[in-house]
Parts: structure tokens; C-alpha cells; sequence
DNA sequence: TTGTAGGCGTTATCAT
DNA sequence: ATGATAACGCCTACAA
């Protein structure tokens, strides 16, 4: 190549440049090191260097040693990009989520760490702003050329489409896309919220009521399907609900809007989530002086960490989030390298944590 | 290019070839959409493509809608590698963090990521399995030619200087390195540490213990430094200290040890952040039945969402972490940027949080 | 095992 | 405003 040429010819004739002469070039002509430069100090071709940097290549020993004693003399390390040009694949993956990262998607994202780099693999982490972004958002994906997604953050079908037009692999993290089938790690809600209900009613609990998660919130809707569909089944008047945004505050909020339109006290309010079922036997116990679980019981989801912690030992449903990540990564690893199959649905059952906020029947 | 003429050549000579032409052609070849793709289709040049997306090129109207519509056709998006191999811009940023990513990193992170995602660029996430591993976490990150870097993880000198060798930026967060200017935002927890042993000793605590963080974190480091300056200062005996691991289990931990060791109970019980405060607390009412803070109190330090439940409202002091983070990526994008200066050390303030575990004196 | 040479997809320079 | 053409740094047949 042409304009690799002044580099060899600009410095003497001799196959060895001290790496002192290398470091003057590199500083003239302002660029940064490259396997070129490597090649000459070690006195062999780059594509050797090259070699020396591909695992199980076929390399001499002796080449071996120098081109590595060379490349660690001048602070060579490859280009990934350059690198992701010729073999597309960037060794990125990105993992979208939404904006509000609540406590439990730092845990969910420091495990897919984990299982991503122990692959040599990357995480581009995409925090979306509002869900009304994800399509300006995607397109910062596409541009990346990542190898893989992961999403914990709604996805339209069209969306989806994309992905696979694309042929970027994808895992949902705890979504669905409506008439759409796609790989995914999911926790079944639905089962977790009936199981919940089941045990409330076998401990005497009539009068339900509910704060729900968002209305836009997959887990939440799908919590409070249910919580509604057991409780019908069991012949028992559907909770009265009023809606929060899973956070502590709205936990509080909602036991206030509860007691008001219910004149009173129910029997158990079902939160949709741990944070806002913290909020309301906080609110419960210390602003109320409501006796939780003697008048009123109170359960969660998610057995977050806070969920164990001593003033609160709350009744929750918790999802297994570690083993999830580790199938996210692990499922969209074997869709980037070809082995696992497409479209796999790995389902996870959340476990009961039997706590001291609510009243209950035998298992 | 020789190897671009094929696709020219193997159509009809007529300019303008069909979507479907091309779609066709992409998938005998197997390969994805090019800026060259799009240039065929609209009937221009792969030049005239790259300018439609270099916001502020020269481009007129009309060539601009054609080669818009085009890439839509086509799906067409632009390599942000082979950008990047030309421009030596990757538009990616490193955040190195400890792998025990505890709630406020989290905050940090989402923060961070809106504030480089406003500048276009994206976070490549490096999440450290244990300090030693720094040394290859640095491997990878030098390979992605990332833009700059926001260290929130212990750095030695030689891998600071590491980063300004290979010219890349760095802001270090809440951290600072032996003998080395940096870039970094920081809160000041000596000072914060000072103010808090002032107030708990105007309320009168004389006796001190101290449930200390993990001895490698300097965080921990200068909140201990700060307690046991400002009490010999005052002339009080040194605080009985514990160490522990910043998590909730091992400030429960840490006040048995303290009971044990003290052989009884301290005034006052200085916790090394907030998370082991709150187990401290926690343990200290329910299990040891103490009165918090009639007979003793129980102080934290962050300012995290917790600390601020009605169960708690810790008595704490609460770092500007939303700011701090703020800040970071503006530094950060200045140094990338040329414009910012090298060096910079912002420095924060703790604000005190009058809360309800520590008997105080006047401010 | 090693070197030569071409190509990955873009941006930048320079005529036109 | 537009189009050739040369990089950017690496990988990979292929030939030796």
C-alpha cells in the first residue's frame, strides 16, 4: 500500500528501527500506533502481527516473542473497530433499558456484565429517556453494529422487526411483543401474582385492594391480570386499585387514595412491586398506626434487597434476577455465535418469601 | 475500487437500478447495505451519500431528499466503525465502576448515560470482578479506542499515565491518585466526616465507634480520616472502630462487634456510608433493642433514597451524586472536545440531612 | 510458517 | 455542489 511507504523508506534502510526511531515517526506524523509499526520494530510483516494477535493462529514461537516484545514496547493494542470492519463483529452488545433504572436493573446489568466479558463481549449501554425514544434510540444501535441486544424496555412489533431485518439477535428481558415470537427470558408474573392471591385468601384476606404499576408496564399489567383473574376464580369482589409509578412515594400515596375511597381499611393491599409496597407499610405503620400484618396485610414483588431488611421482612414474590441475566447472556451469546436455537423462551417462576406483612393460609 | 464495479457492473448499465435490484444483490453477496448501495440507487455518487449524513456539509436540496429516501429504502445506516476509523472518533465512552455496583452507582450511571447520549455519544460499560482485574479491564478498553473515560474504580499511577501515554482522557469519580494530577470530580468526605463528628459532639456524644468501609476503598479512607481528625481535635478519645463491607449485613454485623469489643453500648455509632447505617439501625432497635437515638445514635453517609424512608430518616450526610455525575460528563466532553481544561478538580460538598437518629447540637 | 495484496465502509481532500 | 481517489487499521485468502 502506497501510503504505508514513507514510513519504511522516510527511517534508514536497515530491517531494525529502534523503537525510539518508531516513536519519533508516530510523534511527526501524528498518528497512533499501528500493527505496521509493530511489524517493523519486530523486524517481521504485518500481517504476522496480526497473526500473533488471532488466537490459535499459526505463529512461530520465536515470531511469537518478538512481535508481542515489540507491540508491549510501543503500547500496541488492536483496533477493535478497524478489527470489526473485516470480521462484523464488534463485540458490542447493547442493552436497552428504560430510563427510570430502578434498583434491580443495576444488579440485572452487572451480572450481564459479567457473563458478556467473560465472552470478550462488551456492554453499549442504552438508557432510554422516555419509551417515545426508542426509535431514536435504535438507531444509535444500528450504527454500532452491535452483535446482540438485549431489551428490558417496551419493543413494538415493528421494532422487533427491525432487529431481525437486520439480523441483530435479540433477548427480551422480561417483555413480550404482542403476536410476535422472539427469544426471551421472562419471569411468569401472571403465575407469581395468582400464586400471591392464593395464599392471601387461604389466610382469610376478603377485601383486596391494589396499587398497580404503571399503566404502560408489561410486568405491571401482567401482575395485576393475575391478582384480578385469581381473585375472581375465587369468587372474591375485585380489588379496588389505584396506580402508582413503583416507587417508594407512590406506595405512600396510594395506601392515602386506598383508605380514602375505601372509607377505611381493606384486608391486604397487593403492591406492584417491593419499593411501593415498602412505601405503604411505612406510610401504614408509622402515619397510620395501622397494625401490619394484625389489620391489614401488605405484599410486594420482586424481592429486592431492601425487601429482607429487618423493618420491613416483607411478603413478596421474588423474581430469580440473577439466573435471568445469566440466560440473557447466555442465550444471546449463542445466537451471536450461531449455536442456540432462535425464538427460545426460557421462563422463570418467581419463588413465595414468606415475610411478616401479611396473614397467611398453609402453602 | 475494483472490488465495488461488479455491483455496477452486473446490473443494467441504466442508472437508476430498483429497490429490488439491490435488495437482491445484497443477499447474493451476503452482505449488509453500504453508503455505495445508497449512492446506486439514488443516482449519485458514495461521496455525495456520506455528506447527507455529515451534519453541516455542502449538499444540495434536492440530492439530499433523494439520497435520504434512499437509505430508507434500504435501511441504510452508517458503520460507526468505519467512521471512526477515519475520523478517530468512536463516540464511545468507558465507565470502569467496581463490580459490587451498589444502589448509587446506578443513579450515577443513568445520569451519565443521559448526559453523553445529549452529545451523541454512548457508554461502553466495564464492570471490574475484582480491583486486580484493572490491568485487563484497561486491555479491553484500549482496544475500543474509546473516546475518554469516567473512573470510578481505584487507579494506580502507572495506569493513569497510561491513559494520558495513549491520550485518553479521563475524570476520575470520587477518586484521586497518590501524587498525580487528574481530572476528577469529587466530594469532599473529610470535610463531610468533620462536620458530622462537630454536630454529634455539640449534642454531647463523647464516647465514639465507628463502623468503618472496606480498608482499599478511599472513600472509606477519608470519612475515617475525617472522624478520628476533628475527634482528636476536640479532644475526645478515638472512636472504637469495625470495619465493614458497605453493605446492609455488615453494619448489623458491625454493631455486635462494637457491643462485643465495647462491652456495651457507644453514644454514638459513626457508619462508614448509609446502607450499613441502616443495619446498624435495624439491628440495634430490633434485635438489641436499643433506643435510636435516646440512647444511641446511628449516623450514615451518601444520602441514599433509603436513608430517607420513614422507618429511617437517617441522620446522614448526602453527596451531590445527580450533579457529580453531571459534571463528569461535562469535563469529560470538554477534554474530548479540546475545549475543557485538563486538571480540572471539581469539588462537592456534602450537605448535611437532619435526621431523626442522632441527638445534635445547634448547627 | 511467512509475506503479498486486496478489501472491510467510511471520511476527507481536491479538482471540477 | 459534486465526484474521484486516497487514506483509516486490520484480517485473510493465497502464494511461496
Amino acid at each position: 500500500m502506497t501510503h504505508r511507504l514513507p514510513v519504511m523508506t522516510n527511517s534508514t534502510p536497515t530491517p531494525s528501527h529502534t523503537i525510539a526511531d518508531i516513536k519519533a515517526i508516530l510523534h511527526r506524523e501524528a498518528r497512533r500506533v499501528t500493527s505496521y509499526d509493530v511489524a517493523i520494530l519486530a523486524g517481521v510483516s504485518q500481517s504476522a502481527v496480526s497473526r500473533c494477535f488471532k488466537p490459535g493462529a499459526s505463529v512461530s514461537k520465536s515470531t511469537y516473542a518478538r512481535v508481542m516484545q515489540a507491540a508491549q514496547d510501543l503500547d500496541y493494542t488492536p483496533n477493535a473497530a478497524a478489527r470489526s470492519l473485516i470480521t462484523r463483529r464488534s463485540n458490542l452488545v447493547a442493552v436497552i433499558v428504560p430510563g427510570a433504572v430502578s434498583q434491580h436493573y443495576s444488579d440485572v446489568l452487572s451480572e450481564l456484565s459479567r457473563q458478556f466479558s467473560l465472552r470478550g463481549m462488551h456492554i453499549v449501554l442504552f438508557n432510554l429517556p422516555s419509551e417515545s425514544e426508542m426509535d431514536r434510540t435504535l438507531a444509535e444501535v444500528w450504527q454500532h453494529r452491535v452483535d446482540g441486544a438485549v431489551v428490558a424496555a417496551r419493543l413494538s412489533g415493528e421494532q422487533l422487526a427491525e432487529f431481525e431485518r437486520r439480523q441483530v439477535p435479540v433477548v427480551l428481558f422480561n417483555r413480550s411483543v404482542a403476536g410476535r415470537a422472539a427469544s426471551a427470558v421472562v419471569c411468569n408474573q401472571e403465575e407469581a401474582a395468582r400464586a400471591m392471591v392464593t395464599r392471601l385468601a387461604a389466610g382469610g384476606h376478603k377485601r383486596f385492594a391494589m396499587i398497580d404499576g404503571p399503566a404502560q408496564s408489561p410486568v405491571a399489567q401482567q401482575r395485576k391480570r393475575g391478582v384480578a383473574g385469581r381473585l375472581a376464580e375465587l369468587g372474591l369482589p375485585a380489588p379496588l386499585t389505584v396506580t402508582g409509578t413503583f416507587d417508594y412515594a407512590s406506595g405512600a400515596r396510594g395506601l392515602r387514595e386506598i383508605v380514602d375511597r375505601f372509607g377505611g381499611v381493606p384486608d391486604v393491599i397487593v403492591c406492584g412491586n417491593d419499593l411501593m409496597a415498602i412505601g405503604c407499610l411505612d406510610t401504614a405503620r408509622h402515619d397510620f398506626n395501622i397494625d401490619v400484618p394484625g389489620r391489614l396485610s401488605v405484599t410486594g414483588f420482586d424481592g429486592i434487597a431492601e425487601s429482607s431488611w429487618i423493618s420491613y421482612n416483607l411478603t413478596t414474590m421474588r423474581q430469580p434476577l440473577h439466573s435471568m441475566a445469566q440466560a440473557a447472556a447466555d442465550m444471546l451469546v449463542g445466537l451471536v455465535s450461531g449455536t442456540g436455537s432462535t425464538n427460545e423462551h426460557r421462563g422463570y417462576s418467581a419463588t413465595f418469601v414468606d415475610g411478616a406483612t401479611a396473614r397467611l393460609g398453609p402453602a
